[in-house]
RNA sequence: GUCCCCAUCGUCUAGCCUGGUCUAGGACAAGAGCUUUUCAAGCUCUCGACACCGGUUCAAAUCCGGUUGGGGACGCCA
């Protein structure tokens, strides 16, 4: 068994790619096969070094091990051979280049398409019958002397012993001409599999208005490759007893290629970023933080020297749980790092309308008389007030905790006191006091 | 225009192959409520689908045909 994942490096490696590579990869690790990555370089004008990098680059990131490479740009010679053969077999013929610009006086290499019936079985969608009258001749070798996809593509999955080809669905229309073209050539027909496409949200093409970006994109924004391959994975297969998280190698055990859907399923974000929490919340801590430290870094949120990692760790911990991606943690934590904190218009004025001055002012005084200073015995210190001033708890914490964060929302109250530290605690609830004034 | 593919809640899907167990199950989203402190976390509940028409059959989401709708492909791009 060996199947293969055959990018081209003319663009990034995007959701649509990464799932075909990821079922690629799933069908060779499920059979014990062999996974292989062919790069289709043949465009030399749009094929750039940026994009391959991208792409091999997303692909380890996702964790997709290929077993082999090749570059069709470095097998040139093969290709001209096999349509030399179909030359001399007289099932091609040359044609002079019909590009106007074209200088080269060589001719292109055609192949002759015979009136037949084609039939491909696909392991998707079963039988699939094409006529090959509404095929025209079709092109092996370009008279710049570069093959066209479709020929290197046959020629390749051929000679690399390509048993399974498993791709989108946007080549069914390819496959009866790359059948024609393994015949006349004697090869064996290698079996086909043709993914459902996914959609965006507008129906159509994924793009980057409707959602869809580089996985790059998605890396940079803070999504795990275990949480993105997991939502790929319920993209037009589902393991059944309606799970919905799975890990990987669960997936190789359950997944068998004829269960596939015909469908196209449509890219939704809201589902991928519930997953992303689903594995944000049970991923180790630590490991986060050596995930977020560079962004906060970029930020200037910290310094490298002056960074305490146990409390960042504690930071994480705290929002771990509330986390779709890791750059919310820079959003909504960014309080613990800047001194000017961002204050949420909305909220100030839902909670911070009403002058507290004098309660803010015996809290202060009450969290300056405690020795102890953990979660617990700030609560206690704060319920003691409150239950004194005849107050109910959130008409205070309400505005408290706007004051120290600038936002309606975060992690608990107390905690938060607690990992300010009471002399930034002070300084804020201080500061807001006076501007009362 | 020609060819090809597809069709279950707004979205992802289970069920379809091997018709009855389906007053169609789950998840995301949305709405409501609970959580002596917020929610973007958690729990509970609600809303919500077999595209349509015909056929086969005692019986159809499931099988067959058509219609409609959606998607893809028709390059000396890949």
């Amino acid at each position: 068994m060996r199947v293969r994942f055959a990018p081209s490096p003319t663009g990034y490696l995007h959701i649509g790619g990464a799932r075909t590579a990821l079922f690629n990869w799933l069908y060779a690790r499920a059979k014990e096969g062999e996974f292989i990555l062919r790069i289709e370089d043949t465009d030399k004008a749009r094929s750039q070094k940026e994009y391959l990098d991208e792409i091999l680059d997303s692909l380890r990131w996702l964790g997709f091990n290929w077993d082999e490479i090749y570059y069709q740009g470095q097998r040139f010679a093969i290709y001209r051979e096999q349509a030399e053969k179909l030359l001399q077999a007289g099932m091609a013929y040359l044609e002079k280049s019909k590009i106007k610009e074209q200088k080269s006086k060589m001719e292109a290499i055609i192949f002759k398409v015979e009136p037949q019936k084609i039939k491909v079985n696909d392991l998707i969608r079963g039988e699939i019958e094409f006529e090959a009258e509404t095929i025209k001749d079709q092109v092996l070798i370009k008279s710049d002397g570069t093959p066209t996809y479709n020929f290197a593509c046959v020629v390749d999955d051929a000679l690399l012993n390509i048993t399974q080809v498993i791709r989108g669905d946007d080549h069914l229309s390819n496959t009866p001409k790359q059948v024609l073209l393994y015949q006349a050539l004697g090869f064996k027909v290698p079996e086909f599999a043709h993914l459902p496409l996914i959609l965006g949200a507008e129906g159509g093409r994924l793009s980057k208005r409707t959602g869809a970006t580089a996985i790059s994109d998605y890396r940079q924004s803070g999504y795990l490759p275990e949480a993105l391959v997991n939502y790929l994975l319920l993209l037009s297969w589902s393991p059944g007893e309606n799970r919905e998280i799975i890990d990987i190698d669960e997936a190789i055990k359950l997944f068998d290629i004829k269960n596939v859907n015909k469908t196209a399923a449509t890219f939704n974000l809201d589902k991928l970023n519930w997953i992303n929490n689903q594995y944000l919340k049970v991923t180790d801590p630590q490991k986060l933080t050596d995930e977020l430290i560079p962004r906060l870094m970029e930020k200037k949120y910290i310094k490298k020297d002056s960074m305490d990692r146990d409390y960042l760790v504690s930071l994480v911990k705290l929002f771990q749980g509330r986390l779709s991606t890791l750059n919310d943690f820079l959003d909504w934590a960014d309080f613990f790092f800047l001194d000017e904190i961002n204050l949420d218009p909305v909220a100030q004025k839902k909670y911070l309308s009403e002058d507290l001055s004098e309660e803010f002012k015996l809290f202060i005084a009450r969290l300056e008389a405690l020795d102890k200073f953990d979660t617990l015995t700030i609560e206690q210190a704060f319920r003691d007030l409150v239950k004194e001033l005849n107050m109910e708890s959130k008409k205070l914490i309400h505005p408290i905790r706007v004051a120290l964060t600038g936002k309606t929302i975060g992690p608990g109250l107390f905690e938060v006191i607690y990992y300010l530290g009471k002399e930034r605690t002070k300084e804020r609830l201080t500061r807001w006091v006076r501007r009362q004034k």
